[in-house]
DNA sequence: TAGATTGTTAATCGATTAACAATC
DNA sequence: TAGATTGTTAATCGATTAACAATC
């Protein structure tokens, strides 16, 4: 197969998922006045050995100075631009019920990675709302936006019952990504980005491991 | 080193976290009158390689029968015993904030498997509040509370900047499990599980596989 | 300089996938 | 019976960790 420009090699996912928490610790050092760190002391933070620093950061291509270490600015650039965080990114959320709401306040936390654009949802006691400053369309509404506003990626937090339903709707408005919060297992294009968000396996994990340091504590032998 | 009893081999993470999705099935399943069921229609369901299917059930004890498949019942009993669901779990959820809020509608959805007894605020605008049926009650109250119900399991929705001094309080309440919805690095000991959940890591995978996707259809070649 | 820290290459560890005999 | 599906053992794949020369 022909290859048409540079090759991207897959970064890991935990890596991926890992940058953010860096993220956060640089940006906590830059605010104290500290432009240089090395990966040992982000490592302390992170709870971690200094060798996963060194290399997940090596995938956003930052080079540290061998005795020196990171420097601050630089570093966070260098993950905001791999991210694609620094410029904002559009979005729209999908189902205004209690776990929309809350994701509609989450503004601060995600430092304005995220920016949603409105609202939308079917019931009509919601549309016309405002919440936490995003205002409540109606669904009929969303075609028309998308399509103006050129946004191309959605938060479904809708009842699993319409996710189907509503992820068709959003495919034919030429949504790219969808972060979705329900627990349903959306059929794409492969042309669409599903991010499943399913809080029930955090809690199965939690359990699951609740369980054995119980029994561990009981005097068995956990391996 | 002696072994005292029972050897638990280690259940891989991804497995575990991919138990409540089979619950999920399984119990639509039987809603449909359905008995039996094979691994490879399960696959069909989520997605994915029958194979997977097999392992995964396999790490909860359940045997199927070849030709046939798995008794739904069976299975579904199966896994709610692994993951410790077939008797609910008492919480405490802590910061009734817009997170925490949705997280006390979220009843239903988590299908009897946890059941959080009261939220805890040092908001004196919200305590005394009832949100979703639940009592919000004064972070002070916390301490007794916890020791005369026997609640082993919190989640965490405060703001970071109080997340560990509330993280020692629940250890001294002699809390067992966190649910960690905040970006912080929680210190506990060792006796303690902590399952973090940090929203922003699914979102940077979402952001990363959004931005390949865009380069790959520009006729670049993602590896 | 001496020593801490880097980036790279190799080794280990763990999870997924493949292959296949057993079986209902 | 024939063939679909199981559980098990082996092979592959991918991520983490270790080792170490380069270096500021």
């Amino acid at each position: 197969m022909m290859e048409i420009a540079e090759q991207y090699k897959k970064v890991a996912q935990p890596t991926i998922r890992r940058l953010p928490s860096y993220l956060g610790i640089l940006h906590s050092l830059r605010k104290q006045g500290i432009e240089v760190v090395s990966g040992t002391v982000i490592a302390e933070k992170m709870l971690c050995a200094p060798i996963q620093i060194r290399k997940d950061l090596a995938v956003t291509g930052i080079i540290g100075r061998p005795r020196i270490g990171f420097d601050v600015n630089d570093t966070i650039e260098a993950i905001e631009t791999f991210l694609g965080w620094n410029n904002s990114n559009d979005a729209f959320l999908i189902g205004a019920g209690s776990l929309g709401t809350a994701l509609l306040g989450y503004g601060g936390f995600f430092n304005h990675n995220l920016n949603i654009i409105a609202a939308f949802d079917s019931d009509k006691v919601k549309i016309g709302k405002v919440i936490h400053g995003k205002k409540v369309l109606g669904i009929e509404k969303l075609s028309n936006l998308a399509s103006r506003m050129h946004v191309h990626m959605a938060i479904l937090t809708v009842p699993s019952s319409v996710a189907q339903t509503i992820t068709d709707m959003l495919i034919s408005c030429n949504v790219q990504g969808i972060w979705n919060f329900t627990a349903v297992k959306l059929v794409v294009p492969d042309t669409v980005v599903v991010q499943n968000e399913d809080l029930s396996s955090g809690l199965a994990v939690l359990c699951t491991r609740l369980r054995q340091n119980g029994k561990a504590k009981k005097g068995e032998n956990v391996k």
